[in-house]
DNA sequence: TGAATAATGGCCT
DNA sequence: AGGCCATTATTCA
């Protein structure tokens, strides 16, 4: 089953999340989306619901979260670690990606 | 211009 | 009912 019918199959989440999940879902391999982006097409204008509900994603890792970014381009960091190196990691993995895609 | 703080907005416990 | 969080924007230096 895909991740995507898992997602719209799910009952455990509010409507809310899953339409998070499945515009992460629609987001293409090696691309990015900021919160506001994601927020803005599903209709919230908080892109710390999405965060959260990103980190609370029950689909995990089947939901790519790590496509989800700040506007900068970097994951951010909220409190405590702000721009740290593991916003380089999860660049990595989304260069490793796009690069999979081309092969 | 750079960086830190404040506010936001919904979800989870 | 309260706290949380992976952001964003504004303001201070």
């Amino acid at each position: 089953m895909d991740i995507r019918e898992r997602v719209q199959n799910a009952t455990n989440i509010t409507e809310f999340q899953r339409k998070v999940y499945l515009e992460l879902l629609s987001i293409p391999c090696g691309k990015t989306i900021s919160y506001k982006e994601l927020g803005k097409r599903i209709g919230c204008n908080c892109p710390q619901a999405i965060g959260q509900a990103l980190k609370r994603n029950p689909f995990a890792p089947d939901v790519p979260c790590h496509r989800v970014i700040a506007s900068d381009g970097s994951i951010g960091g909220f409190f405590g670690h702000r721009t740290g190196e593991m916003i380089k990691r999860k660049a990595k993995m989304l260069e490793e990606e796009q690069r999979k895609l081309e092969l």
